[in-house]
DNA sequence: TATTGTTATACTCTATAACTATA
DNA sequence: TATAGTTATAGAGTATAACAATA
């Protein structure tokens, strides 16, 4: 069997941690979970309130779960629900200016962190990451979604 | 701030989604969580028993929840705790003849997942990226284990 | 005293199914 | 009938502190 420390999944969780590290102290102050400021992150980098189903794909949470996170931080006033005229089945969600403030207060300490990041590894190194990794994500989809896999037989 | 989908931590997330996709069924078909796997994985690639310490840094696992996880796999049959005489405080643990077949009999089964990976994205590719992922864990933990940061103004 | 691991406790997230309301 | 989201339920992991046994 591949060694443990080559496996894949293994080598992402490695790395995922050793960013995590500091990302979490600094949202652990602010009172959040890893979860709860995926969703906070996305809707403050979003200009028009976002409906629950695409913030569940967007942050890699099921619904139930968005659902909760999202009425805890609604009981925290830091977000608030939208009904969408046009499909009453809809729920839209966007900050209220108590998340806007949450999220602009938190953004410059995770400036800071993500710099000693790049300090510790090189910017375009890690651009390079980012880049290869979008492109295994994309690379991996693509495989999900053609069945025939064309060119995988050249 | 620094666009959702420009967040490093969210493209490792990412990636590391599309990637257990695939590992989590198998699993699943197995009755194995992720974590639970990292743990069996990790004993299957060892030949001696690991400390629970030990077990524990290495599939990023808290102690608290290594203790239920290892508590779980021990009811199951597939692991068996084992004292160490030189330090008795120490439990050590080691695969079963079934925790053996289990591994054993996943590890093709991951193995065509990994080919089907390799073949979407490039084993060269692949290597490469997981080299950087590596490097990445490794400058952070030099990174945090050196207070005045050699190098660092240069 | 420090270390190794377990127990206690509370909370959060995962996962699946069943359900409601709307389209 | 299909879709969007919530509710129900069970289970697993996270996180911190307190604890026991041993070094």
């Amino acid at each position: 069997m591949r060694p443990f420390s080559a496996s894949l999944p293994m080598a992402l969780l490695r790395a995922r941690e050793a960013v995590m590290d500091d990302f979490r102290r600094l949202l652990a102050r602010h009172g959040l979970t890893e979860q709860q400021w995926r969703v906070v992150r996305l809707l403050a980098d979003s200009d028009e309130p976002v409906a629950m189903g695409e913030i569940a794909a967007r942050t890699f949470l099921l619904a139930p779960s968005l659902t909760r996170i999202v009425a805890n931080l609604s009981d925290r006033g830091l977000v608030e629900r939208r009904a969408v005229p046009a499909d009453q089945r809809r729920a839209t969600i966007e900050l209220t200016a108590d998340g806007e403030a949450l999220a602009q207060s938190i953004a410059p300490q995770s400036e800071v962190i993500y710099a000693t990041i790049e300090a510790a590894f090189g910017q375009r190194r890690l651009d390079d990451l980012m880049h290869e990794l979008d492109a295994l994500d994309a690379a991996l989809r693509e495989r999900d979604t053609s069945d025939d896999a064309p060119g995988a037989t050249p």
